[in-house]
DNA sequence: GCGACAG
DNA sequence: ATCTTGTCGC
């Protein structure tokens, strides 16, 4: 198994001090094949008071949105909650539960921020820089910045800014429901996240990769 | 110094 | 994230 932090000596400081030089490498214009073939989520649970990390992932056809390939892999937890350094928490996991799929997708969808984080480099576009996996995040509240809120038509987002640019979208995925937090990881255009993501929502607020993802990391079911 | 703070 | 049932409302 890769260390997803080759050469942290396990601070906080030297945590962001590794997101500030990581985030210049992301790339955001797209980088992934066209048209689409697979698509997954990815998300983390807990279990036995924290100390057990969950990781979900499931591979879902990107046209018809049906599931491939669903794992779940746990190990012992390693860190505990930080605001900004999540992805330190939880990317041996995620990287684990993308090894168990027999096949690379495609795209990646995770539940947290891409690159709308304090320094650019949220749980998404960690993941993404790691693996070489297009991927956005998709968090169901802001971490950094703000922006007005979308009207309340299904599909409207509007420009989530932080330090005078912009770095992801409100988006209105369902109707009635609190816009979500989309913003590139690494490889994708802001141009092309939100509406990337719509294709994949149904009827929940959640895009059915990450909605599926979160069912298998929270306990509903398992395999 | 005082809040804010993904999961 | 997690502990937890029913309930009000779009």
């Amino acid at each position: 198994m890769p260390t997803a932090f080759e050469g942290w000596d396990g601070t906080p400081a030297a945590a962001r001090a590794m997101q500030a030089e990581l985030a210049s490498q992301v790339r955001l214009r797209d980088g992934f094949r066209k048209p689409l073939r697979t698509v997954a989520g990815f998300d983390v649970g807990f279990e036995d008071a924290g100390r057990t990390t969950r990781a979900a992932a499931v591979l879902l056809d990107a046209d018809s949105l049906q599931v491939l390939e669903s794992r779940c892999v746990r190990i012992p937890t390693s860190l505990p909650y930080i605001p900004g350094l999540l992805s330190f928490r939880e990317l041996p996991a995620l990287l684990q539960v993308l090894d168990a799929l027999s096949q690379t997708p495609d795209l990646a969808l995770l539940d947290g921020q891409g690159i709308a984080h304090p320094r650019g480099l949220g749980v998404a576009a960690h993941f993404g820089l790691a693996t070489g996996v297009p991927s956005i995040g998709v968090a169901k509240k802001i971490l950094t910045g703000s922006g007005p809120e979308p009207h309340d038509t299904r599909g409207a987002y509007t420009a989530l800014r932080h330090d005078g640019r912009q770095v992801g979208w409100l988006l209105r995925s369902k109707l009635h429901c609190r816009p979500l937090v989309v913003s590139p990881g690494h490889h994708v255009a802001m141009a092309s996240a939100a509406d990337l993501v719509m294709r994949w929502v149904t009827t929940y607020r959640l895009p059915e990769p990450t909605r599926l993802a979160d069912r298998l990391a929270s306990r509903r079911d398992d395999r």
